[in-house]
DNA sequence: CAGTGGTCTAGACCACATA
DNA sequence: ATGTGGTCTAGACCACTGG
């Protein structure tokens, strides 16, 4: 007589689901390509179609794909207004939701330090690009934010000119990697002297300094954020 | 021959949703209440267990409705772990989540002013409580907090004593109104006379400020609140 | 054991987009 | 007219809870 296992149980619609995930993340449906109708699916994989429609809609729901009745599903991309302001909190007070322009101050590659290793779970001796930039929006800067990647996911980042706007449509586009989630840790900071020069405001400006860590569909995390933004005319909205 | 009105089309199970909804809204299934099964649901409606099915679902997704499966369905409790810290975004920086102790340090009646009018919809003459408190977090004053609340919806609020920590159970308990939905504008600020005194730390100091407006099920506002929180050992977490 | 919610199927029909 | 996703149904079976 053995011990019973406890033997998790998975739904098919799970599985049919994380086979869908493997297809995104493995690049056989990249951002923009029609996935196969209902039918189609629930035929090469054979279930029934109400078992793929459950996975096809807990997919959209994370916002890796888009449906549209009448004219099929596709896999979501980086550059829909839906995307960009859904990972951009900042906002203007009177609600002007607008997106801001960058410009890279500077990109270099470093050795990474414990603090990079430990947000980004690297071993030691990876190496990290830093990105410096700051972003302005009417007409003013608002933002100034340092981003850190690792050299191995983005390879040959540095020959990539001008490093664009909506950096999430270029590690798409050009490293395969889709942003699926995002977790952000917001504090109030007095302004530092190089956060000084940056907005143009004064020593001792209280900043919202927002610490992002993006991660992939796979799930590893793939960029390390922070941000320090001013706030006397701007707000961080949560909606919960 | 008359011309076609575009027709609004509105899936059963909204209208479903929408009847169920009302119950939690008129009180018919207070907070703990077990609903009846899916079975005698579908049954006294005239639809299909499915279409049921579908309309608990949404409610569960608002967080409205708990289901647990061999057991049965019933309404949302404020005082659950899982909805007291839904709205609880402030974090010790090592993770170590735990709910705050409160202190109310005052409780009067006022003529609502503008400000107050525009956030919680009211009309000129209508008047609000105002409450003032502070929270502890490990021991320690982290926030102070100012919450205004219609006296037309709390009627009574000042024979209540203690105020109690959780005031969203005591909404509910007392006053029958739930909040299913909160949106929270989050600024950067610095200390002003009043925070040193409530939060013990120097004037300069660098705060998070929370502008918060509570919506009842029926989507009326019915708490507007501004906390001021000590950001140094301590973080706002956001999930995206 | 009976009763609950959870899964899965098969098929019909509806709303919508496109050609 | 065709094909897509969206809704709705009816029924079978599975997993879980509690008496």
């Amino acid at each position: 007589m053995t011990t019973e296992a406890p033997l998790a149980f998975r739904p098919l619609y799970q599985q049919v689901k994380e086979r869908l995930l493997n297809r995104l993340i493995d690049g056989t449906w990249p951002p923009g390509m029609w996935l196969p109708s209902e039918h189609q699916l629930a035929q090469e994989m054979n279930v029934s179609q109400g078992t793929i429609r459950k996975a096809l809609d807990a997919l959209t729901a994370e916002h890796l794909l888009v449906r549209a009745q009448g004219r099929g599903t596709f896999v979501a991309e980086a550059e829909d207004r839906r995307i960009l302001f859904r990972f951009l909190r900042l906002t203007a007070d009177d609600d002007s939701r607008q997106f801001p322009e960058s410009s890279v101050a500077s990109l270099r590659q470093r050795a990474s330090d414990a603090g990079q290793r430990g947000k980004l779970k690297l071993d030691k001796g990876d190496r990290v690009w830093l990105i410096e930039r700051t972003r302005e929006l009417a007409g003013r800067p608002v933002v100034f934010e340092q981003i850190c990647l690792p050299v191995a996911l983005f390879p040959g980042l540095d020959q990539i000119e001008p490093i664009p706007n909506n950096v999430y449509a270029l590690y798409a586009s050009r490293f395969g990697l889709t942003v699926g989630r995002v977790t952000e840790k917001l504090k109030a900071i007095l302004a530092s002297e190089t956060d000084v020069a940056e907005l143009r405001c004064d020593v001792g400006t209280p900043l919202l300094q927002i610490d992002r860590i993006a991660y992939s569909l796979r799930g590893t995390p793939v960029e390390w954020r922070i941000s320090r933004c001013l706030t006397d005319e701007f707000h961080y909205l949560s909606e919960l």
